[in-house]
DNA sequence: ACCTGAACACCGTTCAAGT
DNA sequence: ACCTGAACACCGTTCAAGT
């Protein structure tokens, strides 16, 4: 695998253009000015300067790439107030930041869902942590995990959310009144904001109560 | 091709091979039998008889024939309940619903959840009937679509994550101790369907606290 | 009006050839 | 070991031509 084959015929060998990291961060670059419609192979490989087909001497597949780029981003998502405050106020700072990554990237959201962790390092150790804190909390180890997901579909829901145009439910209010009414009643606002608190504080007030009882 | 091709001329124009019925109904037989990624053009003309670019005629885009699917699938949630029972035994029967239409068809998720319900008439419908049943129970109109939005959200994060393999969590146990008990803790049980049930439960028992301090 | 067949620009990926 | 350039199979979509 790492080949010292020797000598190498006593020059050194050329350093590789590219590398795992290269291409993360060329890649995030790329999709942060342009988008991830434009994020193609071809794309990517002109901002390293180097052909197509050279990206594959590194990255096996592009869905291996959205791999690196969800190990990237987990990576930005703050964790560190479990062990730090009551598991409740560490879980909501969590998904706040959670949802705020992936609101940017709400394309990879449906390549997380399914995908092992096994293989990204930070995704671990983000969920080590969060598991230890639910637990040091409080929480039986049978439900930790039920927690987890549970909030986790709701910050990934959320972040999707966050990506829609803010007339999404807009309607001619003559074939659905209500929904016209009730749509009308929150303009000005920041529509998404407002239903990630609304829910986030529900889910949290749940969570507390169910805690509670589970002691009783 | 069939081109009962008479007078044409004096005779009634021969009826279309295709019409957005068809094209919907053979859509869904083709991602039933082998899947979203089988869902090509190429592939619903072939299942159609048909030439690809015959397809062009009646849908404009890929992308409008899966708003054209969407609008199928949400045709199959279950929002009978608002009306007839009240609105959290409601919210719950439609959330369950909700979750197992999409679960079937996760990779929707994303595109719907971006799209503007406006030209979706089954869509329109369904939001009609939640949002009427929320004000009828008590919810004001302020916040009927943040409730709306914030369930909507959990349930299709519920949806991606009940596409996701069993195994999601498995690690390798010394790199990740916590993790790996915890997630050892719920072996043997329908971990999408737990966390999923976890989380209804609590959104609901959390939204049934905030229409009651709501009222005092 | 609605279909066919050819064509286009693009996609991810492979592979022989070079160093 | 790592790169280039040519090639492949496929994708969504357009369009002139037929009826």
């Amino acid at each position: 695998m790492t080949s010292s084959e020797r000598p190498r015929r006593r020059g050194r060998p050329t350093a590789p253009l590219l590398s795992q990291e290269k291409i993360t961060r060329a890649a995030v670059e790329l999709i942060e000015i342009r988008g991830y419609t434009a994020l193609t192979m071809a794309a990517l490989a002109r901002q390293l300067g180097v052909a197509p087909s050279a990206l594959y001497n590194h990255v096996s597949s592009k869905r291996q790439l959205l791999l690196w780029l969800q190990d990237h981003v987990n990576q930005e998502i703050d964790c560190s107030d479990f062990g730090a405050r009551p598991w409740d106020a560490a879980l909501e700072s969590w998904a706040r930041s959670y949802r705020e990554a992936y609101a940017r990237h709400a394309l990879l959201v449906p390549v997380i869902a399914v995908t092992p962790i096994a293989g990204s390092p930070h995704t671990v150790a983000m969920y080590e942590k969060v598991a230890a804190g639910l637990r040091a909390g409080g929480w039986p180890d049978d439900q930790v995990m039920d927690v987890v997901v549970a909030v986790e579909s709701f910050v990934l829901g959320s972040a999707l959310d966050a990506a829609a145009p803010d007339d999404i439910f807009d309607v001619p209010g003559d074939q659905a009144p209500v929904l016209a009414a009730v749509v009308g009643a929150r303009v000005g606002r920041d529509t998404a904001r407002a239903a990630f608190d609304l829910g986030l504080a529900t889910v949290l007030a749940g969570l507390r109560d169910r805690l509670k009882a589970l002691g009783t």
